[in-house]
DNA sequence: GCAACATATACCCATATCGGTATGCGTCAA
DNA sequence: TTGACGCATACCGATATGGGTATATGTTGC
C-alpha cells in the first residue's frame, strides 16, 4: 500500500518541499517550467514531475504559450489544508495548559468521548 | 531519496489521513493507544506507529498512566502550516481571474480548459 | 522538411512508507 | 513470581516516491 496516492490529494501534494517552492514562486505570477526549474534549482524533467503532481491536485492550470507551458497557481485547493489546521486554532495556544487539565480529568475518571 | 523523511516535518506528518484522523480526535480530549485505535480502526502497531511519527514533530505529547500511555494534542506545531496556506488566501477567491489576466498580458489570447 | 528549443514521459535506482504479524518490554494484580 | 494487559518495536512485503538520464512529443523558425 505504502502511502496514499499524492494524485488527488493536497495535503500530500504540498508534503514535498519543492513542490511548496513551487507554488510560493508561482504567487509572483506565471512562468513557464524552464524558468521554475531554474529559479528553484531542479532540473527540467523535475520541474515537470513535482508540476505535474501540482496540476493533477488542482493547485496550478497551465497553458500553452507557443513553445512554452505557462504554469499559474490555482490556490483555491490550499483553502480546504488552511480551514483544516484552522480547526486547531484555539488549541496551539493554550496546548500546555489544556493538556494538563485533560491529563487530571482522566487521572480520576477514565471517560472516553 | 523517496520522499523527505516523514519525521521532523509537520507537512509530512499530516499528509497521512490517518494521521489526521488522530489529531482530530485527540481535540475532544486525550487517549490512550488502544482507545485511539478503536475508535480509528486501526490495529494497534499501526497506531502506535502513526503516533510516533507525530509525537517526533511535535504534534501529539504522551505520558504514561499506569499501563497505558496517553496521547494528547499539542497542536502548535500546526500553525506554521496554517500560516503558510493563510499565504495564499487572498489567491483562493479570485484565482481565475488573476489566472486570466496574466493570460491576457502574457499573451493575448489562449486559455485553455 | 529540418534543426533548435520547451516540455513531458519512460526508465531505473535507492529509499521511504504503510500495513500486518510476531515479539519484546514494562506495569499491574493476584 | 507469574500471568494478563498495554504499548512499542522489529521484521517483512508491496508499493510509491523523488531524482537522474535518456528519449519522445510538440512547437517554432528557417
Amino acid at each position: 500500500m505504502a502511502r496514499a496516492a499524492t494524485t488527488s490529494d493536497v495535503f500530500n501534494a504540498i508534503a514535498e518541499p519543492q513542490r511548496r517552492d513551487i507554488l510560493a514562486l508561482l504567487r509572483a505570477g506565471d512562468r513557464p517550467v524552464t524558468e521554475l526549474a531554474q529559479e528553484l534549482g531542479l532540473t527540467q524533467p523535475g520541474a515537470s514531475k513535482h508540476l505535474r503532481v501540482l496540476r493533477e491536485v488542482g493547485l496550478v492550470r497551465d497553458r500553452k504559450a507557443g513553445k512554452q507551458r505557462v504554469y499559474g497557481l490555482d490556490a483555491r485547493g490550499l483553502r480546504p489544508v488552511h480551514e483544516w489546521t484552522g480547526g486547531f486554532e484555539r488549541f496551539w495556544n493554550e496546548s500546555f495548559d489544556r493538556l494538563d487539565s485533560y491529563v487530571r480529568e482522566l487521572e480520576q475518571t477514565r471517560q472516553e468521548e
